[in-house]
DNA sequence: TTCCTCTCCGCAAAGCTTTGCAAGTAGAAA
DNA sequence: TTTCTACTTGCAAAGCTTTGCGGAGAGGAA
């Protein structure tokens, strides 16, 4: 198809002279006399010429590109991530390489071997939500292929990791409700053996501790993300003898989806009932009410987990889990008038 | 860092015999005696050997790698589309390196070329708001390389392009907006150079026309697809002596500045105002009231660009635009009660 | 004049794969 | 026994780049 792009090789004809030559000007190598440097840069830069990175990869033995393992393109959260890897690795003159787990661990597992195959220089992974094993990434880390984990992690006692601090989100938001006269805080987890679920639910424990409610374990129910699963348990939690007077949930999906069924029913946000989200601002911003939630600083824990990349590349032996902290952005959902 | 990947000659030496003997075992070459062929496929297996690509590559001169370049990474609109060309591609044993233009085109050039230098075989392009010339995509087309727009096109003469009815959508918006006795319809359109932009005006012009509506230059409004222009444009009509009874914008961000506008000034929608955006499912469900918006194929438009792709692989004559149908998903926003 | 020392450039290998061609062995035919 | 065919296998080049090392030429010193 595409003519062939041009070579040092091209260039070392045109000017009659070796390729070694060529390639020595082009690095302004001490060796070259400063008029064929001048000769070979000119007609360089005229031409247009770039170095092969297939030759240069083999050479060095580095493809100079990222594989990126996401649960899903389309969720803002992860393309926010995304898109701040992808500007940290460009500055640095990286590629990414995008896969998709579509939160399936076969799928998870099948990338990083695809992944593998296209001889990425390293991977930088959010868990799917199924992910309970982790035998391929052990086999990166033996195979000593740089490896970070971010918001959903595992093994970080060998692997770089950025987290938000999930615990001390989660009592923000018990603090939240429990200034405004909330009571009974209700909670729709995630899968349990996600870090970012049992983090989040020790904040839960915590904070109601801390702020002396009633830890009730009919309101605090893991689920597997799904919207359905979302509208059942907020339908049996209206139909307990004392229902919850507060939900939140783990993330966007979820609490969208309460919104949805609280809607449907006629019970009034925040007045009956008070809600928290983790959500984006353009989602939160926009729905009505407008929905306190926390905000998840994105673009930063893309930009740190890229950065933790190649700190891990210059040393194998770096680990640590780096957190972030969040904020949470009060808006109309959870402030009675 | 990493450990070598596992080559051809590893697997020769540990069987004593010559690369090439190795590499024919492997494709089955009838040259090569079963038992050798046999015992060489039995230790790439249980070794894991993968071919390198970056050798197959030079070799074959090519990198089995498409250029994808979005406006931005963020909106669902492009992630989906990605997600979309992501699963064909895969399906075809091609990775997808992305650039995000971030809606400049300054760094789209950027992007080009750096996808060049990367050695991409080819470019599936959304073009960025601010993109009213195209010499970087002439390049490529000079060089045959493979190339393919979609949504916001250009060059269709020559280029394979895919395209929603743009034309078709914004009728189908009269027409509905009619039918509920709306009047006086407006609408927020993109950047005048923008396909998108002319072929809506074009269907808001023979909608009006179809429908026995009066077009009123006041209610076109062009803008450059920002929040406060478009509170800004929503503003000024509000203070006009007959201002609009319905708006629809050119996408999700322009459509909910408007209602979050509305909203804030107590405007009721639909009643007063009617609404409709084009936005995506999820969005717009989550919104209240329900947005009432025309709904993209995205999944399929990234499908069918990476089939257009391909095909342009085959047959370098290869171009022409392919139209998909849009649906309007009607909801709350823009049905009176 | 002869030898030494710079200066500047090219050869060749390595990194990995595929493939045309040459070469080897064994068996069969003469 | 000799020669030819058929069957297997290996050599080497190409694709592109970097780099150690060897070499050629020029100039100066002895």
């Amino acid at each position: 198809m595409a003519k062939r792009h041009l070579s040092l090789k091209d260039l070392a004809t045109e000017l009659n002279i070796s390729i070694s030559t060529v390639s020595r000007a082009l690095r302004n190598h001490p060796d070259i006399s400063p008029e064929i440097t001048k000769k070979v840069q000119d007609l360089a830069l005229a031409k247009n010429y770039t170095p092969n990175p297939l030759a240069m990869g083999l050479l060095k033995q580095e493809t100079r590109m990222i594989g990126v393992i996401v649960p899903d393109l389309v969720t803002h959260f992860y393309s926010s991530i995304i898109s701040g890897i992808e500007e940290f690795a460009k500055s640095r003159g990286y590629f990414i390489l995008l896969a998709s787990s579509y939160e399936s661990i076969e799928r998870e597992i099948e990338s990083v071997s695809n992944l593998l195959k296209a001889r990425v220089d390293g991977m930088i992974v959010c868990l799917s939500k199924e992910t309970d094993r982790f035998e391929h990434f052990v086999r990166l880390i033996e195979n000593e292929i740089p490896l970070v984990f971010f918001d959903r992690i595992c093994l970080d006692d060998q692997v770089p990791c950025v987290a938000i601090d999930n615990k001390d989100a989660v009592e923000k938001i018990i603090h939240h409700f429990h200034e405004g006269g909330y009571q009974r805080i209700a909670f729709i987890s995630g899968p349990a053996h996600l870090n970012i679920s049992h983090d989040r639910v020790a904040g839960y424990l915590s904070g109601l501790k801390k702020y002396g409610l009633v830890f009730d374990p009919v309101l605090l129910r893991p689920c597997n993300m799904l919207i359905d699963e979302a509208i059942q348990i907020t339908d049996e939690w209206l139909a307990l003898p004392e229902p919850p007077d507060a939900i939140f949930g783990i993330n966007d999906m979820v609490i969208f989806a309460v919104m949805q069924e609280l809607r449907t029913r006629g019970i009034k946000i925040p007045e009956e009932i008070g809600v928290i989200g983790f959500a984006d601002e353009f989602h939160a911003s926009f729905s009505t009410p407008q929905l306190t939630s926390t905000m998840h600083p994105t673009r930063e824990i893309g930009i740190k987990a890229a950065e933790l990349f190649f700190k891990k590349m210059d040393d194998p032996s770096f680990s640590g889990t780096v957190v972030l902290q969040t904020k949470l952005a009060i808006r109309e959902s959870s402030v009675r008038k």
